[in-house]
DNA sequence: GGCCTGTATCGACGTTCGTCTATATGGTTG
DNA sequence: CAACCATATAGACGAACGTCGATACAGGCC
């Protein structure tokens, strides 16, 4: 699965970079980390708003393109919006990036 | 060292921030791929420009953006200049993104 | 129903990005 | 030195991005 196997084909670099760029934000980085380190492993939006200094309908632009990039899910349960981290998702980025260690580089 | 213990500090946000930019890009994605499945571990810039439909200009650029974001190493040897992955970088994206799964995710 | 709270959408604005062509730089070779 | 090849830089241009204030929508409560 890490890219040091073989070169990524046009499609799925098209997919990955789609992901990738949703990470490339501080803000949505740390609306990530917060949802997923927050307890029961899900967030209420007006959990997600008070940590940072941009306002509310940023966060809300913010938590629209991490679901676009189908990194986290949500649903509305009564007046509040929750969301949670979508764990293949990550585990998808993470094993793609693994390092050349011990794989041999090709050679 | 994953995002799912504690939510990422501002400093380190944007910091990861910028690496994640330049993996944000399908072209930079698989520069990156084909430097890190090359033979040897390293690949000369001649071997990057054929494989697209982007100018020798483009990709010289998406190189430098790779270099400034630390994920790849450059060398001019002779007429040629030679890239390579930084393992390290690429490991510290990897294990920031490894899921919630067995961690309890904070409670 | 009417109001209040929580969240999303809209439209605008300045900035950053990806790409190009043209040109400069570095190094090898005749 | 001059010509040539490989790569980088400069400058321009349209598209996409992050942010905002204003406003719409959804649900609970009096």
């Amino acid at each position: 699965m890490p890219m040091v196997r073989e070169p990524l084909g046009e499609t799925d670099a098209v997919d990955l970079a789609r992901m990738f760029k949703a990470l490339s934000d501080p803000v949505r980085l740390r609306l990530l980390s917060l949802i997923a380190s927050h307890e029961g492993g899900e967030a209420c939006v007006c959990d997600l708003i008070g940590p940072f200094d941009v306002s509310q309908p940023t966060i809300s632009h913010h938590l629209k393109v991490l679901r676009e990039a189908g990194l986290v899910g949500s649903e509305r349960r009564g007046t509040w919006v929750y969301y949670w981290v979508l764990p293949d998702a990550l585990a998808r980025l993470s094993s793609l990036l693994q390092a050349p260690i011990a794989i041999g580089a090709g050679a």
